[in-house]
DNA sequence: CCACCGTTCAAAGAAGTTCTTGAATAGTCG
DNA sequence: CGACTATTCAAGAACTTCTTTGAACGGTGG
């Protein structure tokens, strides 16, 4: 023991873990996976690629511990391993995006220049919660909000937004959120309301990062009918 | 924006930060320079590599923008791009040992059994300290000591151990810390202390993580002679 | 200016990764 | 049981990474 042959063999283990992070198709895999389980066929929808592909991608993630799986009838789901896996993927987003100096202009050439949108940060939206002067819109899919939101906010898919904006009083200032800060979701909203003429802002990053700061949340439950 | 093409294109270059660390050299690098900067040849020494070899990791990681560099007269340092990077590290570190199964194996045998050791935990520690009955040894090269240690810990580097351990009260519990829960220094401090039939235990982790917990540290001031 | 030292670069072979295609498997449901 | 569905496995072509060797580069100091 504290030999080199042995130190090696640790470092590599810990740079296997690594591997699994180190390719763009898995780390969209990640980014998805942090929202709640999904199985392989969604997984394959989410990063456009084919469900035999996905599953190869998704084999890598399991053998470094990163996913675990369930079944449920044919199909398989998988989740993230531990909550501590969405803070590796967190801090490498993070790292990424603080030091690797490309990936600003990869970031706006996918999400678009955001400046003008002006971000609301988790404290100023908890401000503004208390003080009642905002409305707050999740406008990722319903299963997402069902599974854990911002408490209080409304739930309006992106794709029902434009029907449901008379729904929404005109003269409040409307805060939208969706996946995290690498999410188009709440930039098309906010670019959807403003050109409809209402004040509206995107949360600077999204429900995971909320929940992790421990700020306050809800889940919908069904209640199953009596049978 | 928001297609396909610009999404792969971000996501890649997460993994290209993670592709940064995919490698038991590179990782290896990293662990050392979370204790400060090195310069090549050093860094060399410590992963067991040829300078050429190192050179070319070493550059790896600068290109994911984890470390930066500085010149001094012919030699060139390399340290961590910021404490983000080193919090990167740790989260990998720590996802790797809770869920890559296999990791338990190959730390007993580059680190041997530890069971008996029993660790201290930092708040444990603190609590001692405070209790005052403790000494605790830092036992890591001594110019890691002179850039930063725990507040009152004594230098005693590995191999100068055996020399000075007439030095040490032999009634006290003596705690010996190093790099980091994969660091051998604190082990074979232990086992040495052990067999002269002295009470001693290591920290479970090592400086790193006692100064991100923000808890008291020193630093050792090096008074400029007058010229 | 020249010799030296530490570092980086270039080339090349072996080994590993990614993605596609098509077949195999495992589990469900009539 | 047999047809069906969802997922995984296997093989292969294109491409990338790691390591070694030896040469090139760029500061330093005599």
């Amino acid at each position: 023991m504290g030999n080199r042959e042995a130190k090696e063999a640790l470092f590599d283990g810990f740079g296997d873990v690594a591997k699994a992070l180190a390719n763009g198709r898995r780390t969209e895999l990640v980014d998805v996976l942090v929202q709640g389980e999904r199985h392989v066929e969604e997984l394959a929808g989410e990063i456009g690629q084919s469900v035999a592909n996905t599953s190869f991608h998704l084999r890598a993630l399991a053998a470094a511990g990163l996913v675990v799986t369930r079944r449920d009838k044919n199909r398989v789901y998988y989740r993230l391993a531990s909550e501590r896996v969405a803070e590796l993927w967190t801090a490498l987003r993070d790292v990424a995006a603080a030091h690797h100096a490309e990936l600003d202009d990869l970031a706006s050439a996918y999400l678009g220049k955001r400046d003008q949108l002006d971000e609301l940060s988790r404290d100023e939206l908890t401000k503004r919660i208390a003080a009642g002067d905002v409305i707050v819109v999740d406008v990722r899919p319903a299963a997402e909000f069902a599974a854990g939101h911002i408490r209080g906010a409304r739930s309006i898919p992106g794709d029902r937004l434009a029907k449901e904006l008379r729904t929404l009083p005109a003269d409040v200032e409307i805060v939208a959120y969706c996946r995290g800060p690498y999410c188009v979701l709440a930039d098309e909203a906010v670019r959807l309301l403003r050109r409809r003429g209402r004040r509206a802002r995107r949360l600077a990053d999204g429900f995971p990062e909320w929940r992790h700061a421990r700020l306050p949340i809800e889940t919908v439950v069904v209640a199953a009918p009596i049978v």
